[in-house]
This record gives structure tokens, C-alpha cells and sequence, in this order.
DNA sequence: AACGCTTATCAC
DNA sequence: TGATAAGCGTTC
């Protein structure tokens, strides 16, 4: 018996696979989507099990072992790995990998085990029941008085006094595999749905459509509505996915779903540990849960009778990966619910523009949901002109937000800041020649800590200590320029002395819990106010802010990326439904340079269909998304010149290749140079998707063996 | 990824 | 000419 085995290496032919022979004492094992250890050149490594052949073979090698019982990826999940990577242009194993949580990848750093706790028993009772009559041993009787009625972990007990017990063969140890996350069932709690959830609701199943696009304003109680869909299948006896952007996966989510199912729920993210990961992912193998809610890669639960995929927050950029291989969860969602003949549910306040398209066109389901849940009215929205405020001396906060802070500060009310920079300043400038200090090997400007005082660059992670030396004119004269979130909590805490103040981004939540931490304190009523960053725009629930101000809107309507209105606008929407979540009216304020452009502008109104039809006119002008797809190639190398001129051959070979589509560049990326490694990209706007992957992978076969340039893909980029 | 093999580079 | 560094290609 002869296997195919597909390995984690760079090997320059695409997705090739090695034979290796089967040893007799392996045959039962072995199996397609199953793991195994082989001899690779002079290392040991894991590969993937893609193939069995019946015949026979002598000049190839043994396996090693078969490190799966059950198989890990089963024919649905081998056959969509397939398909991701023939859609992402991107390696077969490392889609693959992607799909599996850390503890199932086959690479040996991966060396999560199954949980195994050490239990006591007894097994003599004879033995044991005379011990205990006649032994003067005071502890050792006690242990086995415990241990008659039931078995006990035996990190509870001495270790000599068992080791006496087990020798005289009254007691032994033996192991017992547990969850590292244990199934603490809530007391089932169930929602009615009120009248506008209800018709949602209806025209939701009623649909003959494949997906539904759930567009209702925040707080509009969209979660009740997925939690009815799921319960619909879980009586037929189906299973469900439920994909939450990651900043949201709160405790309190998880456990309001735990509560209303009142079953266990496998519950994938990045703030669980690898071993949690492989225990949750463990229980879905062994069919002990039929829910998952998760983040992206969650998308890939080895299920194997989807009735439902639900996308909350279907806007949200985290579902397309942001590396290799680069899928979009969506699309996944939408092959796996077609395979499974499952819905596919899109759930947003602000869905992305080509999503609302295609649900106007018919090939969604629209279904709306204008109405706040507990009657709560929609927030105030003030625009206020800071071009204006600049020339009455208000750099930071203009008169209205100080004024307002001070209100809700005497009503003893919450408020939260939001400005979407992180650090003390953006970056730092020389007041007698105009440098700007950027990174050596990045050519891109250096941010400064306040709390190190260290000049870091976000993209390499170079740092070097702040000396306020120009490195032009060499004066001692860089000054910083900007801010960021930790000059804002400083400011307002000068400001309002008496009050508290939190603060909420990277920085302060690097720590695992302290995310929590932060969010507990700040629902706790601990601080009055909270600093943050777009992490405190999405999804928290806070009934006691009423006033949401934004610093400085412009940060993300000035990146150079068709979407940044679109940006601009989902952000706006977001951060004002944290205003007035409960009885008491909500206010923001939006402080912005551009109040006159209109994803400011309609954000005011909440009229998220007011801002489609102004954005789609310039998406049908410049012939962007929706209008046509788009996909990047990055070109990365050392030489400046061969680089340039490799990019530049690929441009010419796609240029042969097409007629109608736009190919664009190659031009020197964004970034152009990040630890001393120069991209260039070429942007290709299409229409016939099919033909594009297609060259595209031939593009990638041919560069592939070029080890001077590194070539990569992004299929529908989220940003660029 | 890791090793052996081939080829380039340099001081003498 | 020999020693060492750098690049290349293979792994069932």
C-alpha cells in the first residue's frame, strides 16, 4: 500500500505530492485527511495524507506513524482547500493549514496535546474497607474514605501519602482526558422576539434565496434573529456556524448564547490558547457540539450537516485574511452553504457596498430592520468644523465636546473618545528643516512612545531611543507632531482632574484578559470616560454612555484607498450606536476637517441607503468594486532595479493575455520599502473573474522558482 | 528546513 | 592554487 503525502514545504512544483510505503502495522490507519510522521530527506516531518493507492513499490520509503485516530479533514473539507487555493493563488498545504487550528497542523511545532488529568481509585474494596477499620494511618484513611464514594484528581493529595496507599495495592492512579475549557451550562434563557424582529424573521425563512442580507441599524436586536434561525436548525438536527468579527466575541456574547441554547457551544478565537483551540476544535470532531461561533477561521469547523452560516458584522474587514493564504470567510461561507444546501446569512447596520448591491439586484435577499430594539431612539449627531475651532486655539476638542464632556461628567454619565492612532504622537518633525523622522529600512515614519520613549516603526518593528536629533540638519530640534489615543487620556485628564479616565487600544490590551479588564472596569462604572481606538467602536454595550465624541474623523477618509468613505461612514455608524444604548438619549459629536463630504455628512441621518446611492455613482465612474473585481500582485525584492523589471514582465505578460480588463502599474507600492525589501504592485480591474484566476496562477507557476523576488496575490484586497 | 554539491571570490 | 563564501537544488 503506497500513500500520497503532502508536505509544508516550498517545493517549486505546484502542490506536489511524495509516495510513501505503508508498513503492514499501519494499514488500518492510514487514511486520506489524516496526518502522518514520514522521513523527509534527513528531518522528520508531518505531512497530509491526499491519496491511498492498493499497489506496491520498492524504492520508496516507509512511514513513520499515523498521527491521527480519526481523520482531521474529511472529503468535503479536502475538496474546498482545493478550491481556496485555486481562488486565492495560494499553495494547497498552507490552505490547508490555514483550516486546522494549531494543535492539528502537520508541523512538528505544533505539539498540543490531548488534556490528560490524574485521577485516584480504588481497586481493592476489600482491601480498602478493612484499611479504613483498622489503619491508624489518620490521613491515608481519610483518602480512602473520599476516594469509596468516588474518584478524586490526585493533585489534591500529598504525593507520598498515595504513593504508600497505591503500594499497598488499596489504590491507584490512572488518567482521564478533560476540555481545557469546561462546558459550564447557563440556565436556558429565551428572548420572544418583538414585532419587527418577527417579520424579519419571516421574510427570512420564506426566502428562496441562497443568502440574505440582514441590514438593520445598530442595536435593532439582529442576535435574536440568529439565535431563533439556529434553533430552527438544531430541531431538525442540523448544525450552524456563526462568524463574529474577533473584537466582538466578548464573554458577555458568548454567554448570552450559552444561556439561550442551553447546550454546549464550541467557541473558536485568537484569545484562546492553543490547547483551548485544539479541545474546542475536538469536541466538533467528535460531534459533541453543533454550534460554533467563532472569528474567521471558524468558517471551517469540521462539521458535517450545516443548516445554517450566519456573518455578523458581514462589513467587517476581519473576515478576509490579511497573509497567506489570503480567503475571504464569505466566500467560503457561501461554497460551504451551497454544498450543504445551508442559507448564508449577512448580517450588518452597514453592509459593504458590493454586498447591498447584489442584495438590490436580487441575487440576496434584502431584508431591513429600522427599528432599535427597546425603543431606544437613535443618537444626535453634531458635526462640528474644526478648520473653524483650529482658529479659536481648540487644537484637540472643540468647545461643543468640552462642554458636553463637562454635562455628562456632572449627570455622572459615561462618555467615550475614539481616535483611531495609536501612541503618544503620530510622528515626529524637525521645526528647522521640515524632516520627518521615518524608519531606516521601511521609508515610513517613525511613531513615538510615550511610555518607552522609543521611536517605533509598526510595520518592521524596528525602535531606537528618542534624542530629538534631526538626522538631516542635526539639530536638536524634532518636535512631535499629531497625537494619538495616549494624548488624548492625558489631555482630558488635565482637563477634568476629578474625573477617570480609560484608555483602550493596542498598547493597553496586548496583556491576554486585559481586553476584558478594561471593558468590566469601564461597564463597572470605574471610569467615567474611555479612550480608545476603533476597538471600543464595535459591538460594546455600554447603557450608561450618552456621549460618544470622535477626534478627528479624517484619519480614515484620507488613506489613499477607494473605500475609505465607505470606511469612514461604517466607523461613523458604529461609534454613534454606542451612544444612548439604553432609556436615556444618546449624543455624538464628530469632529472633522471635511464636514461637508458626504460619508460625514449622512452619517448624521443614520441613512445608510442615502450613502449607497451617493458612493455607487463613484464606484460606476472610476469602475471600482461592485462594478468590477480587483486583484493585486505585490512584487518584493532586494534589487531595486531587477525588481522593478521582473514586475514589469509580469505586467506585460497579463497585458498580452487580456483585452478588456485594466491592468495598472506595476508602480512602487505604498510602502514601498519595508525591511530593506522594495514592492511594487500591478492592479488589475476585472469583470471575467474565471480568466483571471487562471493567469493569475499561471503568473504565480512562472515566478514561483524565482527566489530573487517574492511574488504574492490578493484577490479582492480589503485595502490597498 | 537542511544538507550536499557546484560555482564564485579572493589573497597569496 | 587552496580556502572559504554564496547560490542552487533535492527531499518519496
Amino acid at each position: 500500500m503506497i500513500v500520497d503525502v503532502l508536505v509544508e514545504i516550498n517545493i517549486g512544483k505546484k502542490d506536489k505530492t511524495f509516495s510513501y510505503i505503508v508498513p503492514d502495522n499501519l494499514i488500518d490507519k492510514v487514511d486520506i485527511g489524516k496526518r502522518v510522521l514520514i522521513p523527509f530527506g534527513r528531518q522528520v516531518i508531518e505531512g497530509f495524507i491526499l491519496d491511498i493507492k492498493k499497489e506496491t513499490s520498492i524504492d520508496l520509503k516507509e512511514i513513520i506513524d499515523v498521527i491521527d485516530e480519526e481523520r482531521i479533514l474529511n472529503d468535503e473539507l479536502l475538496d474546498l482547500g482545493k478550491r481556496i487555493s485555486d481562488m486565492t493563488i495560494s499553495n494547497l498545504v498552507s490552505v490547508y493549514q490555514a483550516m486546522l487550528p494549531k494543535g492539528y497542523k502537520a508541523s512538528k511545532k505544533s505539539n498540543v496535546k490531548d488534556k490528560l488529568v490524574g485521577y485516584l481509585r480504588v481497586i481493592d474494596f476489600d482491601k480498602a474497607n478493612s484499611f479504613v477499620n483498622t489503619s491508624k494511618a489518620k490521613k491515608q484513611v481519610e483518602i480512602v474514605n473520599s476516594l469509596l464514594s468516588e474518584d478524586i484528581e490526585s493533585k489534591y493529595f500529598n504525593s507520598q501519602t498515595i504513593k504508600s496507599l497505591i503500594d499497598k495495592g488499596i489504590i491507584e492512579k490512572y488518567y482521564k482526558e478533560e476540555y481545557r475549557l469546561k462546558s459550564d451550562l447557563n440556565e436556558k434563557v429565551v428572548h420572544e422576539l418583538n414585532p419587527y424582529q418577527k417579520e424579519a424573521y419571516n421574510s427570512i425563512i420564506n426566502s428562496n434565496k441562497d443568502v440574505v442580507l440582514l441590514n438593520g441599524v445598530t442595536g435593532s436586536g439582529k442576535t435574536e434573529i440568529y439565535m431563533k434561525l439556529i434553533d430552527d436548525q438544531l430541531k431538525l438536527g442540523k448544525e450552524a456556524i456563526m462568524l463574529v468579527p474577533e473584537i466582538s466575541l466578548t464573554p458577555q456574547i458568548i454567554d448570552r448564547f450559552k444561556s439561550h441554547f442551553s447546550e454546549d457551544i464550541s467557541v473558536l478565537h485568537s484569545a484562546l490558547s492553543d490547547g483551548e483551540k485544539y479541545d474546542e476544535y475536538k469536541k466538533i470532531l467528535r460531534k459533541e457540539v453543533k454550534i460554533v461561533v467563532g472569528a474567521r477561521s471558524a468558517i471551517f469547523a469540521p462539521f458535517t450537516n450545516i443548516g445554517i452560516i450566519i456573518i455578523d458584522e458581514e462589513h467587517s474587514n476581519t473576515y478576509k485574511q490579511d497573509h497567506n493564504p489570503r480567503y475571504n470567510a464569505i466566500e467560503v461561507a457561501f461554497l460551504r452553504g451551497k454544498m450543504h444546501n445551508a442559507k448564508v446569512i449577512l448580517g450588518s447596520a452597514t453592509p459593504t457596498i458590493e454586498s447591498f448591491a447584489r442584495a438590490k439586484k436580487g441575487y440576496y435577499e434584502l431584508v431591513k430592520l429600522d427599528h432599535r430594539a427597546n425603543n431606544a431612539t437613535l443618537p444626535l449627531v453634531n458635526i462640528v468644523d474644526m478648520s473653524k475651532e483650529i482658529r479659536k486655539g481648540n487644537r484637540l476638542f472643540s468647545r461643543d465636546l468640552l462642554l458636553n464632556i463637562e454635562d455628562r461628567l456632572q449627570k455622572n454619565e459615561q462618555i467615550m473618545l475614539l481616535l483611531n492612532k495609536r501612541g503618544y504622537s503620530t510622528y515626529l518633525m524637525c521645526e528647522e528643516c521640515g524632516e520627518v523622522l521615518k524608519c531606516p529600512h521601511c521609508d515610513i515614519t517613525l511613531t513615538y512612545h510615550k511610555t518607552s520613549d522609543m521611536n517605533r516603526c509598526h510595520y518592521c518593528g524596528y525602535a531606537e531611543k528618542n534624542n530629538h536629533k534631526c538626522k538631516n540638519c542635526k539639530k536638536d530640534s524634532l518636535k512631535l507632531m499629531g497625537y494619538g489615543t495616549e494624548k488624548i487620556e492625558e489631555e482630558i485628564s488635565k482637563l477634568f482632574p476629578s474625573s477617570k479616565v480609560l484608555r483602550m487600544d493596542i498598547d493597553t490590551t496586548s496583556k491576554k484578559g486585559s481586553h476584558k479588564e478594561i471593558i468590566d472596569k469601564f461597564n463597572n462604572h470605574e471610569a467615567d470616560i474611555l479612550v480608545g481606538t476603533q476597538m471600543i467602536a464595535k459591538g460594546l454595550d455600554f447603557p450608561l454612555v450618552t456621549l460618544v465624541g470622535v477626534i478627528n474623523a479624517d484619519t480614515i477618509l484620507n488613506l489613499p484607498d477607494f473605500r475609505s468613505c465607505e470606511r469612514t461612514y461604517d466607523l461613523l455608524s458604529q461609534v454613534s450606536g454606542r451612544a444612548g444604548r439604553s432609556s436615556i438619549p444618546g449624543k455624538v459629536i464628530i469632529q472633522t476637517y471635511n464636514p461637508d463630504n458626504y460619508s460625514i455628512k449622512l452619517s448624521k441621518n443614520h441613512d445608510y441607503e442615502k450613502f449607497y446611492n451617493e458612493e455607487i455613482l463613484i464606484r460606476k465612474k472610476l469602475y471600482y468594486p461592485p462594478y468590477s473585481f480587483i486583484a493585486l500582485i505585490k512584487v518584493g525584492g532586494k534589487d531595486y532595479k531587477y525588481s522593478i523589471n521582473e514586475a514589469s514582465k509580469i505586467g506585460d505578460y497579463l497585458r498580452k493575455k487580456v483585452d478588456k480588463e485594466i491592468i495598472l502599474g506595476p508602480s512602487a507600492s505604498s510602502l514601498s520599502k519595508i525591511n530593506n525589501i522594495y514592492y511594487f504592485e500591478i492592479i488589475i480591474k476585472y469583470r471575467d473573474k474565471e480568466n483571471i484566476i487562471k493567469l493569475l496562477n499561471e503568473v504565480k507557476l512562472l515566478t514561483e522558482n524565482n527566489n530573487k523576488i517574492r511574488v504574492e496575490f490578493d484577490i479582492n484586497p480589503s485595502n490597498f
